[in-house]
DNA sequence: CCGCGACGATATACCCGGTATACATACTGA
DNA sequence: TCAGTATGTATACCGGGTATATCGTCGCGG
């Protein structure tokens, strides 16, 4: 329901067209997801069945015009005051991958994480490389400034997530050592160490992991 | 793409038939993601369909049981050495309202952060409260320790994410008030004061910002 | 004994997002 | 003038997410 509510949006502040309407989306986002046109129509012409929507004229182009209606507005001020709900997160693939990795046979879960930290520090590298390009675009104040303030905060969304995947990633890997050595030693009779690293619980301040470093490993000493 | 080889993994220990792979699923994944039943059944018929996967007997109870072919385990070996794609990452709803807040009329973007934040932080809370459960289901180590232990990776991964998106509405709040500050002070002359707190370009060691403690907000001082 | 609801198991229909592709029009340059 | 390209619109298909329909079995009370 995400494109839905972003194309609601950017009809609040005037009647569009559709591939105007992607192309603004896009420079919101950097085309950090590139938005197939496709979607832009199927998405309309669905806003348009519920109500929020109506096909206006057309611009001296031709091009036909979608304006929002008083529904669509209220819909919009709806999603902008409800929070977006995390208690049922989306399925994450990575998670669910080393999830299933834990006791298959044939699979080595290190293995799994080794190759996919260094995937992941890959991916934090591009976005670090295109913050510093976003910066310089905010910094520099164009015409397009609200875009590029928009674009270098979901660059950082990216960025923060990301981080806190290769971070995970380095904790899976200790927690893991760990519970294959207790498991070993004490079968039976775990002992009631708790929690040397995690964030710990109640009060998750996060341990400030080195990541990414210089393009390494992202391993603890 | 996710789901599908789920299904391969667990079928790759030994036949099973439909809602049997959901219970397992979820026992793995600790109800986090619970899993629709039909999602199973379309899920296996297309992977029926592609050759992964193959209908057998029935068991004693007359279960109609599925089980992998060589095809599958291939697909299912490629799946874990290849790793997630992070270049092109997944659409996320709350970047995606943060980017078109900015500058929206009617919507003060201060309020959808704030408001994100209170709800962030509470899934945050419930996140911990369940993985100390986890914790002793998984020291307390039963018959069920493989589950226990890949739900206790799955919950910390949640925990990971939604502690960086908690600080991420902190970064975006600050730098918000950085970047009016400045568009009001020089709006086309721009001092190059570059990034105070954010993760710096090429060594992005987080700043420990402390979220969440005690359920309080998580606004800086 | 019979009906009835609870539950386990299977199957199907619908919506939305993601991708690719068809198609039409207009602009441009050899 | 015609080919090629860019722009704009529309449609088909797939997979995931959700809800619902349909059975059969079991247990339980009337």
């Amino acid at each position: 329901m995400s494109i839905r509510h972003g194309l609601l949006a950017l009809l609040e502040r005037g009647p569009r067209y559709g591939s105007q309407l992607r192309t603004e989306f896009e420079s919101r986002t950097g085309s950090t997801w590139p938005l197939n046109v496709g979607q832009v129509y199927t998405t309309l012409s669905r806003l348009e069945r519920d109500g929020m929507v109506a096909q206006g004229g057309e611009d001296g182009a031709g091009h036909t015009l979608y304006t929002i209606t008083d529904d669509g507005r209220a819909e919009l001020r709806a999603w902008f005051e409800k929070p977006v709900d995390r208690t049922s997160p989306a399925r994450d693939e990575l998670a669910i991958k080393l999830a299933m990795a834990v006791g298959a046979p044939n699979v080595d879960i290190r293995d799994v994480i080794q190759s996919q930290r260094r995937h992941t520090v890959k991916a934090m590298q591009d976005y670090t490389r295109l913050k510093a390009q976003a910066l310089l675009a905010v910094e520099s104040g164009g015409a397009r400034e609200r875009d590029d303030v928009a674009w270098l905060l979901v660059l950082e969304q990216l960025i923060f997530q990301t981080e806190a995947e290769a971070r995970w990633l380095d904790h899976c890997e200790s927690r893991l050592i760990r519970l294959s050595a207790t498991a070993r030693s004490a079968p039976d009779a775990p002992d009631a160490q708790s929690e040397p690293d995690a964030p710990a619980a109640g009060a998750p301040a996060p341990a400030p992991a080195p990541v990414a470093r210089a393009g390494a490993r992202t391993d603890r000493p």
